[in-house]
DNA sequence: TTTATTTCTGTAACCGGTTACACATAAGGA
DNA sequence: TCCTTATGTGTAACCGGTTACAGAAATAAA
């Protein structure tokens, strides 16, 4: 590994003056400019990022907490943060938490043991005394958090928008797919489905579901068809839900969308790509990744501590598992 | 933020006495290593990993290179890693490449900056200098390089495993998705399944693409439909390229399998939730994550430097888009 | 020409750990 | 009891950068 001090030695000067070059700071005189940057080409250096961080106490990670990678929808976050991040330099150390309090601790342990200097974090916990007692800045992402820094979705809005669509398009005995009550969004659009149709007046079921693994999404596909059988129309709680309760009317013989209207919810890239394409509730996942990372860049750089909640819209994507509406 | 000095003070000891107590190195009493520990406690004190990093010139980071993390392949991939790494409390800093050499470099470089004490990375070019170059440890993860390091799943043999099984079941006008030809995994299937269906006698027609984006699977199932009407089987470059091809013949009205068979590569997750579920080649995707993650931990803490190459096996997942084999 | 100011550069302390080395003390063996 | 070895602890150098500070040289102002 060459060092700043075989640059240093390289050039003819010393190590002080390395710094001041490779960091554009203080007053260099042209010429020694010139030797130390023909120095640091021929030995091809670049900084230890270790010992930088060592002594300013700053670096250029960020930690990025998200449930699982392996849930589709967040990789798209994960691909915003990262190309927004990637702009400015930053890099990122990646952990998946699946919604468990003390692996996100661990995480955060080893982010700060890291010098990182700002944390994005998807977490049903951002009142844990993990966060309060951080010292550096950090944004909830897909999360809400009224008084911290956030960025989400409108969860309560994409369950109204769902259930007006689908009473809208004639569903009369909607199934309404609860998520994983420690989840905060999943309630929230389960929330709101049920408020509007409560307002239109209509009967409503609702199929508890306890995670958003893809392996128990087929049973409680399963379920909802057994115990609710005269279901025409299913709000799901995601999308992969949703993939489920197509994939199981289709099993059963049940017609999408003629018998059984379904809406899903996140769009994530593979919907368009079902059989019917997939009627859904958009989250703008890669933008709000993207808006997460500016918006903790802008509390790193500036130094600010203020609190800013950025709610990205939500919408409707009508593909083919509802009916068209008749105007 | 406490550090050592802290830590040494309240206990009355010197840095280097809780250094030891701390890495459990050398010798202390026992009276001494308990008022150590009492301190760290009381002060909640953890290493500050750059520090140790300075020094040893180690760290406990690896860095991870994957092509596309939007892409539902890798995800697991990466799933797998993590999840190994974490047992040996090794975290990860992660970075999409797009398949593009100067974001390779780009990343590889900061991660030597950062002290990574080794990579794994899925790349199209193991022989760049920037991997001859390193002097720490490197994994090819889902790409093979027989004189380095490297877990993946046999591709080739994956192809010939999809041409025989549709070939099995009926199909005589096969046509084949060649993925993206800078893509080494892409073109081994390709030519697996090019060699069995040549060895069958049988005619095969060509359809190539040049990503594995979303957005383009579409237009590439088209053109199959279009240019080639007669196609009664199908052998998709990847999953999602066979939900594209899917969803194309639903639109135009051919069933699956009866009209056409179509057989995918990966086994993603919702393969199993399409309507009707996706027969497609196997690549255990979690488990090489994690081979690969565990072999990079041997090389670094054993200092090995050997070759291993490990490979996985394919396997054909029988579903719903091929016919059942009559025997 | 003298003085004040700006430009330029090097020395050394510092960041927070780890460890080589020196030295002191306790324990074991002859 | 004396000598050897094992145990226990502190001092200070070191890792590779950054920066405060000081002093020298060049430039501007008087």
């Amino acid at each position: 590994m060459t060092t700043i001090k075989d640059v240093a030695n390289l050039a003819g000067v010393s190590v002080a003056t390395v710094s001041r070059v490779i960091n554009d700071r203080g007053y260099v005189h042209v010429d020694t400019r010139k030797k130390v940057e023909d120095a640091v080409k021929a030995l091809h250096f670049s900084p230890n990022e270790v010992a930088r961080s060592l002594y300013t106490s700053k670096s250029k990670l960020i930690g990025l907490l998200l449930p699982d990678i392996a849930n589709p929808y967040f990789p798209q976050l994960a691909r915003g943060v990262e190309d927004r991040m990637q702009e400015q330099d930053y890099r990122l150390i990646f952990g998946n938490s699946d919604e468990d309090e003390r692996k996100e601790h661990d995480y955060i342990q080893t982010f700060i043991q890291n010098n990182v200097v700002g944390v994005i974090s998807s977490t049903n916990y951002p009142h844990s005394s993990i966060y309060e007692k951080l010292k550096i800045p950090v944004v909830f992402l897909d999360r809400t958090s009224l008084d911290r820094p956030s960025v989400y979705a409108d969860g309560r809005e994409g369950g109204r928008l769902a259930a007006k669509e689908i009473i809208e398009r004639g569903s009369k005995c909607i199934t309404v797919m609860q998520g994983p009550s420690h989840i905060r969004p999943a309630q929230d659009r389960f929330e709101g489905a049920v408020e509007i149709i409560r307002e239109a007046g209509l009967n409503y079921e609702i199929i508890q579901t306890t995670s958003f693994s893809f392996n128990e999404a087929g049973m409680w596909a399963e379920e909802l068809f057994r115990e609710y059988p005269d279901t025409d129309g299913v709000i799901a709680s995601n999308d992969i839900a949703a993939m489920a309760v197509l994939h199981e009317a289709y099993r059963i013989g049940k017609n999408v969308p003629d018998d059984v209207q379904v809406i899903g919810f996140d769009d994530i890239p593979m919907s368009g790509l079902l059989s019917p394409a997939l009627s859904t509730i958009r989250q703008p996942a890669y933008e709000m990744g993207r808006e997460a990372a500016g918006l903790l860049i802008q509390l790193v750089e500036q130094n600010k501590l203020e609190n800013k909640n950025i709610q990205l819209p939500v919408s409707f994507i009508e593909r083919g598992t509802t009916r068209k509406v008749c105007n």
